[in-house]
DNA sequence: GATTAAGATGAGCTATGACTCGACTTAGCT
DNA sequence: AGCTAAGTCGAGTCATAGCTCATCTTAATC
């Protein structure tokens, strides 16, 4: 019996349904840590995507290992976004893009806070950093953002800020004005 | 027998023995959660604290009562805080002095932000906006802060820099950094 | 000191959730 | 069609954590 298949493993290919529940249960997870957060149940993902328990954890040994999976996919999907990105504006187009998807899914920004703990993602999150990195060079180059703001301080301002936007009550108004806030000071001084 | 006594309750007074449990309790759960964050167990309260667990379900019927009654504390000394601070810098000071703590106590963060959710405490959290509404007029007052930033998206940037300070690598300079910005936001545009 | 009700104790109940494993099913191949 | 290994199933195990309660202890009062 072949062993269980961590995510980079190439052995021999997946058989037909066995592929189709793998995604199944990468899209039932995604949908359910989104909407429960990170510590929603393995059997409800397993209930959702119509499998039984079993067969989540042959595709993802530990609980973990299906967590690392989601965010991959979604450090991948972050990565391309910001590539898309371009201009002085992009860094602050997708400081907005990366709100307004946190504030409506818990697992964005519990998985992006655990991105750097639990689970050990280093590759992937370099990534987004190099991206955001260019991001962060355009603007600066466009005088959008003030030369002496580093990678560093962008990324946390980046994590807190999702962070804050789990809390209920933020309206939308309110989320606008908190980022203007932080778009001020990234901002050169003088108009 | 007696029914438990939620908070408020002013019934007969407690026994000696029960008054000195009781403060044992507060002091080993305000450690234990600062430590091991808000989902430390009851269990691990007790032992600390040097009782059963039964006596600690007795002083509080439900974690959450334990939890609550921490987050009243904390806020109370929060309130206590933000009135010692006085002058235009008073609240630039007062969210360098919140994130200091928050980098050491996860509790601080963790109950900060479920204040106003699972817990229940309005009024608490009512007169920390208070205390706060008042550095931020005396701010905009000197000249510190720009007079359309509103209480709310600083209650707002409050509470998503102590949710990233949260997150390990954070050394002292980026704290100050990211701070640095923040400020930087706040502050009238022209020098 | 005797009385007694408040309080302390900790084994145990219950729920939940991560994870296992032997029995069963089926895709892929000849 | 028949074979077989890959894959699925789901009842069951183990650990943990919130909470209860019958029993014992002790502070307070007379």
């Amino acid at each position: 019996m072949p062993e269980h298949r961590p995510s980079g493993d190439d052995g021999p290919p997946l058989r037909a349904d066995a592929q189709r529940n793998r995604a199944r249960i990468l899209n039932a997870a995604e949908t359910v840590f989104a909407e429960l957060g990170a510590n929603a149940s393995t059997e409800e993902v397993a209930r959702r995507a119509g499998v039984a328990i079993g067969t989540v954890f042959r595709h993802f040994p530990t609980k973990n290992d299906l967590l690392a999976a989601i965010m991959k996919q979604l450090l991948a999907r972050l990565v391309a976004e910001a590539g898309e990105l371009n201009g002085p504006a992009g860094l602050f187009e997708f400081f907005e893009r990366l709100v307004a998807q946190a504030a409506e899914k818990r697992s964005v920004v519990e998985l992006l806070a655990r991105a750097g703990m639990d689970l050990r993602l280093p590759d992937a999150v370099g990534r987004l950093e190099q991206a955001l990195g260019g991001l962060l060079a355009q603007a600066q180059a466009g005088g959008t953002v003030r030369p002496e703001v580093a990678l560093p301080e962008v990324m946390a301002l980046l994590i807190s800020v999702c962070q804050g936007a789990l809390h209920g009550g933020w309206e939308e108004g309110l989320q606008k004005r908190t980022l203007g806030v932080i778009f001020a000071g990234l901002r050169p001084a003088a108009g």
